[in-house]
DNA sequence: AAAGTGAATTGGTATAGACAACTATAATTA
DNA sequence: TAATTATAGTTGTCTATACCAATTCACTTT
């Protein structure tokens, strides 16, 4: 189980190890771990390398030591709240809703020069403008735009979901994501935006904005959301 | 600096006197420490003890280690804006504007059944009512109104400021916070709130409710902010 | 039956030392 | 000069051990 000539440190082999056997549901939540000195006793290593490798997985919040007791297994964390920042989809599923998408525009062209601009775009590049309009249970929920550069992405889908994207861009193209920013604004529908959302022009609508950047700084994809006021609220959750 | 007798443990002591060099910029962001060997020797400790006074830190996310060349103070970290989150005051500044606070209702009473249930209060508490008028710059950006169970924040000044309350309840009154939830919505203006926003009702608002929660899970306060849809713009910042 | 006692077990802290892997710099060599 | 090689300094990993502090549980005493 444990190779001591593996280039992969021993703590990290046992780290995994316990890992695998919670999310196979070998251990569950509630079970008690072995004790830290049956454990390096029966894999024949230090009781201190037991200890790290439990250390890193408490800080993961997949476990919780307890003095005098042992070590537990936790239930599976809450949620990753920054990365449900990004996914309408899993936003939606979490509500008990099911999440819908509708095309409503594809482009390729030359940016204008405000995207150029902001998008630190050459001349000759081309620019993604992506429409869609978003549902929950079949109804309107937000008008969606994205804007990418094509020169980041390469060829796009029409269907394109942005969990995959990133691993995309990270695993083929060797790009590395950095920050990202959102605001949020209330608003008043426009004649387009109370058409695709059936409402009305003038009826209040919460306006997001998000900003994806890669590590070195340059703004990789622009996206901006449209919400129904009367339907949305969008909920932040702070750990600590 | 370290007292060995101290009922603290050494790592901890180590951890927080690192702590407070970067607080008071002794330490600066891009600063080397000392090696991990000089550490402990000149603090007469095992070099393991400092060690994990320093795993802590590059935990948290104000250290980073790198092999071969050192441990090095990083940049404050972007999370903070989460905190922030909590702060008209505090963001505010970071805009460049001078944040202010106008005292508008003062209330405390026995609470609603609506908020005597939502923060699991008994009959006999008292339910402080605190509205405030938020400026920028003299400005009305918003209209706060927060609501706290007496049994558990004490006796409330007028001018509170949720930075040292959060600080007096973990110190004084062993009270654990735990996570906060806070969600966005857009709204038409009231007649209250046109009126001392300075706005017209029926104009777009940006409704944020924020929860926090103690560790076990009951609500601690519930505030309710209404801003200038026209003047006011959320940003949340996300790493990774 | 209830309360107290003490041993065993658990995680928490700390030590001293060893070697590996990586980085930067100085010294050496081609 | 340019490339290579030692060398010293750094963090990373791991061992073996020791004692402390909290919890549990069997046992004894009341």
């Amino acid at each position: 189980m444990i190779d001591k000539t593996s280039p992969l440190p021993i703590y990290y082999q046992i780290q995994e190890m316990i890992r695998g056997k919670i999310d196979s549901n070998e251990w569950e939540p509630g079970d008690m771990l072995p004790s830290e000195r049956i454990f390096a006793e029966s894999y024949d290593v230090s009781r201190m390398t037991v200890r790290q490798a439990v250390t890193e997985l408490v800080n993961e919040g997949l476990l919780r030591r307890e003095k005098g007791k042992g070590t537990f297994v936790l239930e599976p964390k809450i949620e990753q709240t920054l990365q449900g920042l990004t996914s309408f989809t899993e936003d939606m599923r979490k509500r008990g809703l099911k999440p819908g998408s509708k095309l409503v525009k594809y482009n390729l062209d030359n940016p204008s020069l405000k995207f150029a601009e902001m998008l630190q775009m050459q001349g000759d590049q081309q620019l993604y403008e992506i429409k869609r309009l978003r549902l929950a249970d079949e109804v309107p929920m937000a008008l969606e735009t994205t804007y990418m550069n094509k020169e980041l992405v390469g060829e796009l889908p029409e269907d394109i979901e942005n969990h995959s994207l990133y691993y995309i861009l990270e695993a083929e193209k060797g790009l590395k994501l950095g920050n990202g920013e959102q605001t949020f604004e209330s608003s008043l529908a426009r004649q387009e935006e109370a058409d695709y959302l059936d409402i009305q022009v003038g009826d209040p609508v919460l306006l997001i904005k998000r900003m994806t950047y890669l590590e070195d700084g340059t703004l990789f994809e622009y996206v901006k959301s449209v919400y129904r006021g009367d339907r949305y609220k969008f909920t932040i959750k702070m750990p600590r």
